[in-house]
DNA sequence: CTATAATCGGATAAAAATGTCCTCTAAAGA
DNA sequence: TCTTTAGAGGACATTTTTATCCGATTATAG
């Protein structure tokens, strides 16, 4: 994978946070993460950061929990990783050849620079709303093949008859 | 970026090798990493994971040293990377969201699928020997550049006369 | 005001990655 | 054979990342 645990993490609990609470309304850590393999007391620790980072808002308290800071259209990858992880450091020559960059590229740099490229556009315009659908599409598939296996269980059971 | 700093060292440390030693000669560690700002010893430990994924041969005793175990156009960046993490793991999903693969894909993984498919290109077909020739003009212009910067010492010194 | 409910933030632990050192072993040359 | 020289490999140290826990803080509801 190309990210951290870190940063997929919050990758991850932003697109639940956005698939699950309805437009500037809180949602609770405990809800977020029921269901998810996401690990709630680190994720705590990440959704701090975001907070910290204008991503997120939080209220402490009853009836608190966390929200998307604006519009789940308008938060893109890139955010999240550049708050987590710092600025984007795709620059750098890919296979670690140092003093290596655009004013003073060398043969790889220039061979890769259009891979680096791509991936940069694709995390700056790829969306917490994007990945919030990728996530129900995703959902939505897990219910038919999981019935599937109940249907063919069922058959099976007949069958045996 | 997007490597391990131990597989960053490997990449780097074949580069050299190949940059430094004619064909079918080894080199010696001290030598190899002599200029550069590989760590000795831990490129120690890391040639030997090298070695045992049949990338490098090495000789015990005087005039031993480290040698390619293959042409340098013969090995890929791809093959040194799966010599230390193992299997590339490119094809998970980009953005964490599990039980995504070809076979299942979710919108996310055909957006990035093309980018994810650049990335192995590039990994499959840059070779040792490609790298190698990159460090060299890399060095080169290193040269350059000091003899411009010394240059320009000297006219300043002139200057003040 | 009090009890409850939520995040915040510090402390700490566990695990993984990175780095260092020292002895063992194998090979070559005197 | 003996000495020197190289990597092999084990032990250990350090740093970073990941994970967990708990009291403090803040807000709400009654």
């Amino acid at each position: 994978m190309i990210f951290t645990t870190t940063t997929e993490y919050a990758i991850r609990g932003l697109a639940e946070l956005a698939g699950r609470s309805s437009d500037s309304k809180s949602i609770m850590l405990d809800d977020l993460v029921a269901g998810t393999t996401l690990p709630r007391d680190f994720l705590a620790k990440v959704f701090q950061r975001l907070v910290k980072a204008g991503l997120l808002k939080s209220a402490k308290g009853r009836g608190g929990g966390f929200m998307l800071a604006r519009p789940a259209h308008e938060i893109t990858i890139k955010d999240i990783v550049e708050s987590i992880d710092g600025p984007i450091h795709l620059d750098r020559c890919a296979v670690g050849l140092d003093k290596c960059n655009d004013h003073q590229p060398c043969p790889q740099h220039d061979l890769y620079q259009p891979i680096r490229q791509r991936l940069k556009d694709y995390l700056a315009t790829t969306t917490v709303a994007d990945l919030a659908s990728s996530l129900k599409t995703k959902q939505a598939w897990q219910k038919i093949i999981e019935n599937n296996a109940a249907e063919k269980e069922k058959q099976h059971a007949n069958g045996k008859h």
